[in-house]
DNA sequence: CTGTTAGCGCATTCAG
DNA sequence: CTGAATGCGCTAACAG
């Protein structure tokens, strides 16, 4: 049993030399003879000593720690880009809350960032979030922060994005070349900027082939299981019936489509279903939608981190400019013969 | 722009009162006048005032910070598990690894958690670990580490574990009570105390049934796609073939099932599949296990905080028991008419 | 009721 | 080549 981290001042006492001398040696200062380092080194590892990252951040100002803030952990989008982040953030301590799609959460998050002093911050805003005050307020601390996937809207920020208005725009042409017209869109709260683009590609591409555009084939859930399903009995029973439904993203997808075969609606067949993500779980779901849009979260969280990294080594003056990255997108096909 | 965080210091100075007072003041303590308190808690608010916790650490030898290390974040058991964790252990940092079952990256995940002197660690070992020496390290230290789910074999350490032993024997009874009888078993790597519980709980009931054991039909995983598709390849060319495969989870168990349909299986009805976790994806799959025994890993997370929280307080002198907290399962049918 | 001081573990400046 | 002294932000024992 040690029970108890070695520090340098007891190497320095065991060895008869001075802290100083110690804390040089072990950062392999030429300063310090070949001799001593060694026999500083030899004790350090026999003893297990580890420097203290408290003392370190007390003089340093550097945490070495980031945090993540995320809806949650068990959308596979996220829990793959946590993993990219952690990749690409060797060396650092990686921070995780999930907002579970509640400002308040969200808030108490980010406080919880600001009082321990991360060196910087990852999100995406949960579904409720209308204001970025609680992520400026960070920024006020000079915390860079970079949004990725669900970035805040009409606010001027770090964000990686995919080309979503595109991506939905592919979505409608890929449902409109097989002939369907009356495309309706389920699609997630009108405050995330990754939403409204959404809205704004599936307009264009309504127009462009002159396509109806039916408000009444236009809404939008809260996420969750229970308002996707109200939604779903809402646009079933407008008429006339909408011949595809686009989603926010796979798991409204799924909810739809359950809710549409306990209407007695046979999926992609009566009624086709889109959506974005294209989780890997969807290759065993029974019920998948037709297509759906990879956005790569890998790729998305990689670039997160990577921005982070350069934001938190370039002091970030006040002029530095807001960034934004573009990750490709990818419309994945589901072929029904399987 | 503040770019800058208070210090008591500051306080102390445009107050002209001396550091300790603000400390002090700060804390409530009684000692220090009421008027003076106020008009600290006033400034301290209007510079944003917060405490350093690196100070706080070097003092207390606190970190109010634990370590989490699990196999994969996206699978929903052990996200659903770290939710709980977090419920649990409000006021606490905690800090997610994931090993992808390597025991290189959960050795590194303990040197990490070592270095940053968390307070306590939770963990659920990797597919790879075949011993404990990384975690007895952090023991020695003072560390307390509370396993949950998989927990390493033949080891006393604390543990949160369901009994499986018995679920695997209600699952065998539930395959036999379909008048099945050639029931195989594609466990998961031998070295995690679930697996062997597995195989003991099957043997058992095996036995009890006088059902034929056959050590053909007995294989294991280590848990990747290709792994379990070649052993239920294996399986399925034994002669005569299984009328049931039970698997170490619902992952293993879609991968099974992926494979034997291209093999010309038409699952759970030539084959029966069931296994364990019962994750919520399942409702979507196409083809699901039939039964899963359900392993509620939100209570386990919870347990596995709460037992952690109890060994931090509890000085945790040598003589200290290793804990074992069992948690309930629920074997859960899933009836094909749907 | 309040101030002074020491010290947590470490890096670093200034002296030898 | 090495040591002494200082300070990072904070608490707490000790002193008034």
């Amino acid at each position: 049993m040690l029970k108890h981290q070695a520090t340098i001042k007891e190497i320095a006492q065991q060895l008869g030399v001075s802290i100083s001398t110690v804390s040089r040696a072990l950062q392999n200062n030429p300063r310090i003879g070949l001799r001593t380092r060694e026999r500083v080194w030899e004790l350090a590892k026999q003893l297990h000593y580890r420097p203290n990252p408290a003392a370190l951040v007390l003089k340093k100002k550097q945490t070495h720690t980031i945090g993540v803030v995320l809806p949650f952990l068990k959308e596979e989008f996220f829990s793959t880009a946590i993993t990219a982040i952690e990749d690409a953030l060797l060396g650092y301590n990686v921070v995780i809350s999930q907002s579970r799609d509640n400002l308040e959460r969200e808030k108490g998050a980010l406080t919880t960032f600001l009082s321990s002093r991360v060196d910087g911050v990852i999100a995406s805003i949960s579904a409720e979030t209308h204001h970025y005050l609680h992520f400026r307020e960070l920024e006020n601390f000079g915390i860079p922060v970079v949004f990725f996937d669900r970035v805040p809207r009409n606010v001027p920020a770090h964000k990686i994005r995919s080309n979503i208005t595109q991506a939905a725009k592919e979505l409608v042409d890929f449902l409109a070349g097989k002939g369907l017209e009356r495309i309706a869109l389920l699609n997630g709260p009108p405050q995330l900027e990754v939403a409204e683009e959404r809205q704004r590609g599936y307009l264009q591409a309504m127009n462009e082939r002159n396509l109806p555009i039916l408000p009444q084939l236009i809404c939008s859930s809260d996420l969750s299981r229970e308002d996707t399903q109200a939604k779903v009995h809402y646009l079933l029973s407008r008429e006339p019936k909408p011949q595809a439904i686009i989603t926010f993203n796979d798991y409204v997808s799924l909810h739809a489509i359950e809710k549409a075969r306990s209407e007695g609606v046979i999926p992609n067949q009566e009624i086709y279903f889109a959506s974005f993500a294209n989780l890997p779980m969807m290759e065993y779901a029974h019920f998948p939608p037709i297509a759906s849009v990879e956005q790569f979260a890998y790729t998305m969280g990689q670039q997160a981190a990577e921005l982070l990294l350069q934001l938190i080594q370039n002091p970030a003056s006040d002029e530095t400019p807001y960034q934004e990255v573009w990750v490709e997108t990818k419309l994945v096909i589901r072929e029904p013969g399987v």
